[in-house]
DNA sequence: GCACTGGCCTGACATTTGTCAAGCCCATGT
DNA sequence: ACATGGGCTTGACAAATGTCAGGCCAGTGC
């Protein structure tokens, strides 16, 4: 692996603190492994052979059941997905694919439980990043069963908007198709809920969305720290 | 606190293979209470101040939105809730009440965070807690996106059935109304749904409810252990 | 026994969401 | 410019789910 790699990934919160020398031992059976778009990377039901880094990219976490399929959460550079299971050292409950070209680490996870084991440090980053996970997880969870799909999409744009840096115009970042299926609902709806937003403050053409009336929109979509910060 | 308890949360994986000395830490601070039913132990939003075990009884985890509530888990003995917010000194995301008579031990937060700084064993079996939360979460959201409402009752009681003992006869250990909520719906739909359920092998009057055709309930609910185990 | 209460069930209806088929739009390659 | 294909949109319809009002039933207290 790189020089540059190897800073870059020391400085992520799960790998700061820990000694030179567990990190040595995390990163001598890791590789970088560059994939195309849209590759299965993990399939849900195996082993958790590998914690993984994206640094480069992005990747979705997606689940099947029953021939149906959906999308779970996506995952941008830097940082790492699927702790809990290399932990545990349990199946993986979600699939991987990138969604564009990406560069991702594969850190094996014999390793990090071995580490894991040994340097107190890295248990508690460890710690700290699953603490995070299960919160944003919670807030996924009250999104879902306390909201009805037009004030799910209404506070996703916000929540956009934050992350485009608060401008009233902007692009979303993904597919309607994968956004719809990440706020759970089908493409075609997800589409009238577009239209229905108009009256709300939201006109969008393609991709891209504009914020007409930010009053409006806050009021209707009610956004609350507890769900979407 | 008397002894006995001492010594029973003494044996909770949680706090099992840290120091004595730290686990004094923990307890020097700690208190036990005991709640009538159906008192608010817990609102979401405030500072994390304790972590709770419960010793006896049950809780409800759930959560508010615009006037509307939905049910996230029932804590039973003996385990712990909230555990993330206390580690992250974050503020609580669910609110907690008392569904019967519980008997339940305040945790300072600051102590657990102290102690978790101090004891890689205890830092260790947080981890082990929280990824095990975190893999029930998200078996909890795929359960939600995947399947319909029907399938989702149909599962949970094939769940309650090896909770049970297996028998095909069995009580269900929530009210109904908890129940909806718990599963994302109405009352009232839920109620139809158990009449649906008449069609794939479920009988039900009251609290009770009997399998009179565990292969046609199977066949139907698709049980996975990716979301059910 | 009897009234009362809360939890649950039921029916009628409204609303939301999904399904299927068709069409539009835009980016791409020739 | 034109044809092609994918992603998105739209319309018509069906199914699922929620809402509201009323009724039933078992447990409780008088």
């Amino acid at each position: 692996m790189p020089e540059s790699e190897h800073s870059e990934i020391r400085k992520l919160p799960l790998f700061r603190d820990m000694s030179d020398e567990n990190f040595e031992i995390l990163m001598r059976g890791s590789y970088v492994q560059t994939f195309p778009p849209l590759v299965e990377i993990v399939s849900e039901g195996e082993p958790s052979d590998f914690l993984h880094i994206v640094l480069s990219g992005s990747v979705s976490l997606y689940a099947t059941w029953n021939e149906r399929e959906t999308s779970m959460t996506t995952v941008r550079p830097v940082s790492t997905f699927i702790i809990a299971a290399s932990i545990k050292d349990a199946p993986y409950l979600m699939s991987a694919e990138t969604l564009e070209k990406s560069r991702i680490v594969l850190v094996p996870s014999q390793d990090v439980r071995t580490v894991f084991e040994q340097d107190p440090q890295f248990a508690r980053a460890v710690v700290t990043e699953l603490a995070e996970n299960y919160r944003l997880l919670v807030k996924t969870t009250k999104n879902l069963k306390l909201r009805a799909s037009l004030e799910r999409l209404a506070n996703y744009i916000l929540r956009q908007q934050k992350r485009a840096g608060g401008a009233n115009e902007f692009d979303l970042s993904i597919r309607k198709r994968r956004l719809a299926s990440f706020l759970g609902m089908t493409p075609e709806s997800l589409s009238r809920a577009f239209k229905n937003l108009r009256d709300h403050g939201v006109s969008s053409k393609g991709g891209r969305v504009t914020i007409f009336d930010q009053q409006a929109l806050e009021e209707f979509a009610h956004p609350n720290p507890l769900i979407d910060d």
